[in-house]
RNA sequence: GGAGAGAUGGCCGAGCGGCUUAAGGCGCACGCUUGGAAAGCGUGUAUACGUUAACAGCGUAUCGAGGGUUCGAAUCCCUCUCUCUCCGCCA
């Protein structure tokens, strides 16, 4: 969430700021609910105060034992009006509640303006793309050559946008999130956690899912609530520190959390239908770290570096992009894409993004820490996919594909597969 | 799913309609004391929102959550959530 205060003293600073990512604000409704909330919010507090002062003279007086009669007549109707005015306040906070949950972050300074994917500005490229000296073939043929992944069959059991792996592809889609948690925590520095997938609205809510992207969620009822499957383990992972205060010492906390991720796709039909690129049901090993404000952006360099290791060990060609102003997601105030070179694309796709939110999580869940002069501050929030596992596979199929049809396991992932070299057809 | 017991500040724990602006203790911080420490004594010790130049002061809210009764609710009533104990079922 947006720093209140932020509109109320730089309303068109930060109104023009928005407008780099395409969001219009909408300036007069603001002023206009302000004003409002203002004069309720005075003239509701002066009444309690004045409730409150009657009540403690009309206990003072019965202990004396006086005739408090005329007091509470007088009482009741200076009270008369607090009821409606405090449901009128409750209405007012909750409508600017609802205008201040859907402003997107204010991008950092340092994020290029932009409108499409085609204003990203390419940070830098490791690994040169391997040079096929036959056909090369896309994840699917790959995956189906072998007769270990099979679509047809995910479509009967669920339906489009699913995949059942089997044999040597399911043992090394294991072996990749495997690798990816022993690399983080052991290299990096970071805490595995294992959470909930279902979680509910509030948590949705405070990394910014929720109220405005519900359509891009799967939703479980479960009698007047709502649980919701995770999309990203950033959910769960950084509501852990929802309503706490965490003590200065314990600071940066670096949690890394492998998941399965579940997205519904509404309005993406069409796009990267063939394969498993862009799946309902997918696993990612996400990285999750919550810091003192001045450490934040040193922190997603270093994050952005911890998930391009995992494409250096893999020896996975990739380039990292820092996506502009008008592609970035909402709760987001920088971000790096991270994008693994697919040979059948004969393109980079998106493997990682590794995002600051500054304080927009931590304000939305009062997510804090203690400071070294005991005071109490919001904290930062980063995320980054450490990486996505099933696409880390996808390039693993493209990349590592042999001519006879077989597919050779990266040096690093032999360890987790008893050393095997190869996948081949049974 | 059934029966019962609970939920109070960083922690323990009292309060069960008005001198509670939540007792007392522990912890923590600072001060006094001391050669230094412990003990002792004293002072302080929540969060959110508003107002504001101010993380000065003042105001409002918060005793699991929501609603109700009342001049006044931690305290009474209703609903819900969660925790614990026992039973049932279960990977």
């Amino acid at each position: 969430m947006i720093d209140i205060q932020l509109l109320r003293s730089n309303l068109d600073a930060v109104s023009a700021r928005l407008a780099t990512r395409g969001y219009r604000l909408e300036r007069d409704a603001f002023l206009e609910l302000e004003a409002e909330r203002k004069r309720v919010q005075s003239e509701t507090q002066a009444l309690q105060s004045s409730r409150n002062a009657y009540a403690k003279k009309i206990g003072q007086a019965k202990a004396k034992g006086e005739d408090v009669g005329p007091l509470m007549a007088e009482a009741s109707a200076a009270n008369a009006r607090l009821g409606d005015l405090e449901k009128a306040l409750e209405r007012v906070q909750q409508r600017l509640q609802g205008f201040l949950a859907v402003i997107p972050n204010p991008p950092h300074e340092s994020v290029p303006t932009g409108k499409s994917p085609d204003d990203n500005v390419e940070q830098r490229r490791w690994g040169m793309p391997r040079s096929f000296d036959f056909p090369a073939k896309d994840h699917v043929d790959v995956g189906e050559g072998l007769g270990m992944l099979d679509f047809a069959t995910a479509t009967k059991i669920a339906g489009a946008r699913f995949s059942v792996m089997t044999g040597g592809i399911a043992r090394l889609h294991r072996a990749i999130a495997q690798f990816m948690l022993d690399v983080h925590t052991r290299e990096h520095g970071y805490t595995e956690v294992y959470v909930p997938y279902l979680v509910n609205a509030q948590s949705m809510y405070g990394t910014g899912q929720l109220p405005k992207f519900e359509q891009d969620l799967f939703m479980v009822p479960r009698g007047e609530e709502k649980w919701y499957l995770i999309p990203t383990a950033e959910v769960p992972v950084t509501n852990i520190v929802r309503d706490e205060i965490v003590p200065l010492e314990r600071l940066p906390l670096k949690f890394v959390c492998h998941t399965p991720c579940f997205r519904s796709e509404a309005g993406s039909y069409g796009k990267d239908t063939r394969g498993m690129i862009r799946q309902h049901q997918f696993d990612k090993v996400e990285l999750v770290q919550v810091t003192q404000p001045e450490a934040s952006y040193r922190a997603l360099e270093e994050l952005t570096g911890h998930a391009e290791t995992i494409l250096k060990k893999l020896e996975l060609p990739y380039r990292v992009v820092t996506l502009c102003t008008g592609d970035m997601g909402a709760a987001s105030a920088k971000t790096y894409d991270i994008e693994v070179w697919l040979p059948a694309q004969n393109t980079y796709r998106e493997i990682s993004s590794c995002s600051n939110f500054e304080a927009y999580q931590a304000r939305r869940m009062q997510a804090r820490f203690r400071n070294a002069k005991g005071k109490v501050e919001l904290a930062h929030t980063l995320n980054g996919s450490g990486l996505a596992v099933g696409r880390t596979l996808v390039a693993i199929l493209e990349n590592y594909q042999n001519q006879d049809g077989s597919v050779s396991v990266p040096s690093a992932l032999r360890a987790y597969l008893n050393g095997q070299e190869k996948i081949s057809r049974a």
